[in-house]
DNA sequence: CGCCAAATGCAACACTGTTGCATTTATGGT
DNA sequence: ACCATAAATGCAACAGTGTTGCATTTGGCG
């Protein structure tokens, strides 16, 4: 379906999104592109520690933390308790549709469905986000050669 | 009408689940059978340690261990990562209904409302929990227009 | 009662994530 | 292109959560 739209750099997107382009950012929301998983904290600092001059520990959380806080990269919790992050496609706002979020491999996945209307609140409630998280195991997760 | 099963104590669950009956086990079972709401360590160490001797903290995590191991608790992982128990016979009522996750202070407030259907996913895609989460502001934190 | 495996308590450790502060760097103004 | 500034980085130290090793206690049994 990717035929007419050119994959957006990296670099264009963190200054879409009114972050300063570094190195750091660039590198990890590569990463982050590149991987078909969403990686963990650990799993990305090897990665890019491999490379030349490698990322400093508490950088790379507070890089992640930026692409989160820039809608660049959403973040998750995996089965033992690890954030797990993955990039999200274009600048997306997640503000009307479904997540799916697998228990498995901590991935999250946007359904394309509307979110029901929301339901009515105590008095004195009032109504901030409304998040319709679906979980489950996504196709890779329940491919049936797992044990 | 009066009752159809009477209220299983937490020595004979334990019991019968081919566990050594200890104190520390059964109030524990009793803290996570009188809890509405899945409970993580730190949760419990306190509220437990507020008796007479108090739990250790090593001993904590093995008795949670033992009651997830034995099938009467269920362990989960909450959105910080934590990973927070609840007893089994308790988990039906709390399977799929709507929570209220106040921003202000980090309560979680279970509504009395249907959840809607679940939507249609993706191929290969194995529903397990749908929840939906509402989030905003609880009436304390609503009632003081501080802004 | 007495045995023994299991459970406990204590100390120390490993891993994940955070905070404070000095230094470097990306970006806008001139 | 240069400089000023605020943000981003690197380093050190810390905090919270969960685990392991080992000596001691205790529940369950003959």
């Amino acid at each position: 379906m990717a035929s007419a739209t050119p994959p957006p750099l990296p670099a264009d997107l963190i200054r879409a999104a009114g972050a300063k382009v570094t190195r750091g950012r660039v590198r990890v929301l590569e990463a982050l592109h590149a991987a078909r998983q969403p990686l963990c904290h650990a799993e990305l600092e090897s990665q890019l520690g491999a490379g030349e001059p490698g990322i400093d520990r508490v950088t790379l959380y507070r890089v992640l933390d930026s692409l989160v806080g820039h809608g660049l990269a959403l973040k998750a919790v995996d089965t033992r308790g690890v954030f797990r992050f993955s990039a999200t496609g274009a600048q997306r706002q997640h503000a009307s549709h479904i997540h799916f979020r697998c228990t498995g491999c901590g991935g999250v996945f946007c359904l394309k469905a509307e979110p029901p209307p929301p339901p009515k609140l105590p008095r004195g409630f009032r109504l901030g986000e409304v998040e319709f998280d679906v979980r489950g195991t996504c196709a890779g997760c329940s491919a049936p050669d797992r044990a």
